[in-house]
DNA sequence: GTGGTCTAGACCACC
DNA sequence: GTGGTCTAGACCACG
């Protein structure tokens, strides 16, 4: 059993979740380097999803450089997720200087925010 | 001339883009209440789009609650801007939080954070 | 008609020969920028191949940055032909030092490459 | 220990980068005529490869007059490698050909191609 | 058994 | 009609 899993309610494409869903693991460190990934026929029957639509996902994993795929010996994740979470570090932290950066423009006050942080880093020390 | 403008090449649906960008006018108070929308048909000409999707967009503002439409007069901007700039304040805050909770789980700090909050209102004092 | 044309016989897949051959009409200048191109169904039915192979070979051309989609509307050639061709040559002249330096190792000379030059350039002056 | 190296994540064959490897060492000089090579299990366990790679490898060594194989004695480098070389550089010759052609078609021009070619035999003359 | 590719046919939102 | 997504089932080279 993987920790891999879809809704099929929403509206994002299931192949999209799952890309996500993977690299969610990788970047939290919850799945380590050179791992191996569930085939494709494996993660397929296991999710009850058409394997091209796994093999989709894993292709867009491996175009991320989040996985690589060694055919006939399986999927596998990158060997140095260290600077993957770098760079994914680096990209969370445009995006939020993006978002705070609308609040601002709709009135959020900078004591807001850091009440919201004071908030979040409150809840479990570590 | 309005100041709503649509990406053709983006792959959000045109009327969605409509929607938020005049949403956007609302609550940063540049559309003030109860001001006149474009009507659909000049709006369609202006941007070069069917007046199908304008109508659909103009349909979600209302159903929103963004703007209000008056049978033959044409639509309108809500008359209490207020309440809709403090829903959405409310709404924003906790894409916000969302935001900083998951950037929390991929090792970002809270002093990064309150880095990024002094930048950003550093840059001008409103 | 178009003149995207596929080898079955290739062993190369055929979304990718699709794809290098788009990418070269760009790159060459025979599709100017902005230009239609054929829908994925009409392609399809004129290459006598599976929607779901066009529809991947344009997929991966919108990454590449040389088409871009619009939902609806079709698909188009990118307004910046002139930046892929930078872009491009740039990296043909890496391919093409490493091929010679390729080269250089098992005994080519200098002499050969020039006289190959020259060959080349003689055949039509343009 | 031999100069034989595989890339495990490459999606080019196993086997035939092992044929490339080989090849490459003789045209380069490196594997004199009559050189013995490894055996096919000593390099299967050197690579930790399977050995019908290995023998996969060697077969289309043979195929291509690289190498040839006695029986028990085990397998040797062709005894000419001289007009292997000879061979393998009009082949080059011919591939250099063919892209430089295809620059050209993208706007290269000959000054650039000849600049690469002294750039390049400057940095070690030999 | 593995990933990669392809066909055939379907449904969707959008315009 | 358009692109985008998905299912079902197949074939291939590789190891």
């Amino acid at each position: 059993m993987s920790v891999i899993s879809v809704d099929f309610r929403s509206r994002t494409p299931i192949f999209e979740q799952i890309v996500a869903s993977v690299e969610n693991l990788v970047l939290r460190g919850i799945m380590k380097p050179d791992e191996q990934l569930p085939s494709v026929r494996a993660l397929s029957a296991e999710l009850g999803i058409n394997p091209n639509t796994i093999q989709k996902a894993y292709s867009e994993l491996e175009r991320r450089g989040i996985i690589y795929s060694a055919a006939t010996r399986g999927s596998f994740v990158n060997s140095d997720t260290a600077a993957l979470r770098e760079k994914n570090k680096e990209q969370l932290l445009e995006k939020l200087e993006e978002s705070i950066r609308d609040a601002k423009t709709k009135s959020v006050t900078k004591e807001e925010i850091l009440l919201l942080a004071e908030k979040i880093w409150r809840e479990s020390n570590d």
